[in-house]
RNA sequence: GGCGGCUUAGCCAAGUGGUAAGGCGACGGUCUGCAAAACCGUUAUUCAGCGGUUCGAACCCGCUAGCCGCCUCCA
């Protein structure tokens, strides 16, 4: 089926045509890691994540790339303040952001690179853009990149640079820039960096922002490959520069398709550290929600769409998660354990003549998540597939399992079944007692109790039975 | 000032020319000692407002109002 991605740079939705057949090549911005990850970043990591596993859905083999910042101006700042080396404190924020990644199920790239294990690579840029001409170095001895010379800088973002002059922040003191609009492609070192710096051809000191993700997406990917994703703030400055020191060193297209992730808003504006709507995973954690339900969450919009968190919606999140486990909880019941925890782990087991009901539904599926990554689309069909009567529970279990390959909701994962407390256990007996005796008061108020603990008691006709309680129960 | 985007029920949101997906919540019924769960049913004659194109518009065009983002190191 032909998957159409949305390409910012002709600002269309396109039939994506991969580079060779398939097989998709993919360079993902990563995090600066100077700090911890807010769920605002994790929403543009959801995304390509999605975008992974649809590829993946769709038999596609994939060179996934990520590359983490970890030697820029804040990752100096701010390891000084803790009184931390460069290295050890990028290392702890780097694992803090893979284990947050783990929690709402972000698989790993296939390629993590991290910018100072790439110095080499990039020098070596530096001097072939240097060499063709297109660098420049200025009074202060840093080496910048000549935009002048570039032909047809601001394709990606529409920028006009004669406007860029009126624009409000325009940093004019730090160094001595030809035109106001180059960058550093190589900063100089200066006592503020301390011990972190490198010896080049252009003298010592570190590399520029925009240098190593040209440096290794083309050193693991190719001059040209298929797709470039990030979040929206990155197309300007940072994709635009990536463009035109690649390009120009090149001398080739560089990227087949941009890809990117609008920002998730809190109630209704931007996240911000003075509004104190500065949200981690932790804090989600903290609240009592699984970090799963916020990444359900971020299915209920589209990538293209500003979301909007307010914990009303994560709360509606959660329940609809819960309630879809439940759900399958019947379904596996229903299907008297005959079936393990897994009925189709692959999914791919389709095919059979009695599961040919079911290819209309993985049609439906397949066309959501291939219309440029339509996961609300693809979270009503689940929920219709879930709720429809024209199918077996089996059937439906098979389902939920192969499209949960691109949710990455862990459906199909059966809770270990722990057991009860046994606090909750003799309640529950106290309680048998007290309703035997009809003592009703009685009865409410141990429920109160066992409430109070986490759980729910149920009374049906065979008796009372428990369950873990829903969020906010 | 320049550029881009958004406005769909109480909330979160799909749909982008053929007559309003899905989730959460709410309400009514069945059941229950009462609840809960479950099941059944209800919940936008209408898509910010006005005008235009069309046999037909939430979807295309124009205007008005409101909101958001970017304009040199922010995902």
């Amino acid at each position: 089926m032909v998957i159409k991605l949305y390409n910012t740079m002709t600002r269309k939705k396109e039939e994506f045509i991969p580079l060779k057949p398939n097989q998709a090549g993919i360079y993902a911005c990563g995090p600066t890691v100077y700090n911890y990850a807010h769920i605002g970043n994790l929403r543009t990591y959801v995304f390509e994540d999605t975008l992974r596993r649809m590829f993946h859905y769709n038999g596609f083999a994939l060179s996934h790339v990520m590359n983490i910042t970890d030697v820029d101006d804040k990752t100096i700042r701010d390891s000084q303040k803790e009184g931390m080396s460069l290295k050890g404190f990028t290392e702890k924020y780097t694992k803090i952001f893979l284990d947050d990644c783990a929690a709402l199920n972000i698989q790993q790239p296939d390629i993590l690179c991290k910018a100072t294990e790439h110095i080499p690579d990039m020098i070596s840029l530096v001097q072939r853009l240097s060499d063709k001409g297109y660098a420049y170095k200025s009074g202060d001895g840093a080496t910048y990149f000549n935009i002048a010379k570039f032909q047809g800088y601001g394709k990606l973002s529409g920028i006009d640079l004669s406007g860029l002059k009126a624009g409000a922040r325009v940093a004019s003191d730090e160094y001595e820039k030809e035109s106001l609009s180059d960058f550093a492609l190589w900063k100089t070192w200066d006592q503020k960096d301390g011990e972190v710096f490198w010896d080049s051809p252009f003298g010592k000191g570190r590399p520029g922002w925009h240098i190593e993700c040209s440096a290794m997406s083309t050193k693991y990917l190719g001059d040209t490959f298929d797709i470039h994703a990030g979040a929206v703030d990155l197309i300007f400055p940072h994709h635009e520069n990536e463009i035109a020191q690649t390009e120009a060193a090149t001398g080739k297209p560089w990227v087949r398709c941009w890809m990117h992730a609008e920002h998730l808003l809190v109630d209704g504006g931007k996240m911000s550290k003075s509004l104190n709507n500065f949200y981690r995973v932790a804090d989600l954690k903290e609240k009592g929600y699984d970090p799963l339900a916020y990444r359900y969450f971020c299915f209920t919009g589209h990538y293209r769409s500003q979301l909007n968190f307010t914990w009303e919606s994560l709360t509606a999140a959660q329940r609809a998660l819960e309630n879809l486990r439940a759900e399958i909880a019947k379904l596996r019941s229903s299907e008297g354990g005959k079936l393990g925890t897994d009925p189709t782990p692959e999914g791919e087991k389709m095919g059979s003549s009695e599961d040919k009901d079911i290819t209309g539904w993985k049609d439906k599926f397949l066309s959501a998540i291939n219309d440029d990554l339509n996961l609300p689309q693809a979270i009503a069909v689940l929920w219709d597939t879930v709720k429809s009567s024209d199918l077996s529970s089996a059937q439906k279990l098979a389902l939920i399992g192969d499209y949960d390959r691109v949710l990455g909701l862990n459906l199909l994962e059966s809770k270990k079944d722990s057991g009860l407390p046994a606090e909750v256990e003799q309640l529950l007996r106290k309680r048998q007692e007290a309703r035997t005796a009809k003592d009703w008061a009685g009865s409410d108020a141990i429920r109160g109790q066992i409430l109070a603990l986490g759980y729910v008691v149920e009374d049906g006709k065979g008796g009372q039975t428990v369950r873990e309680k829903k969020f906010g129960e």
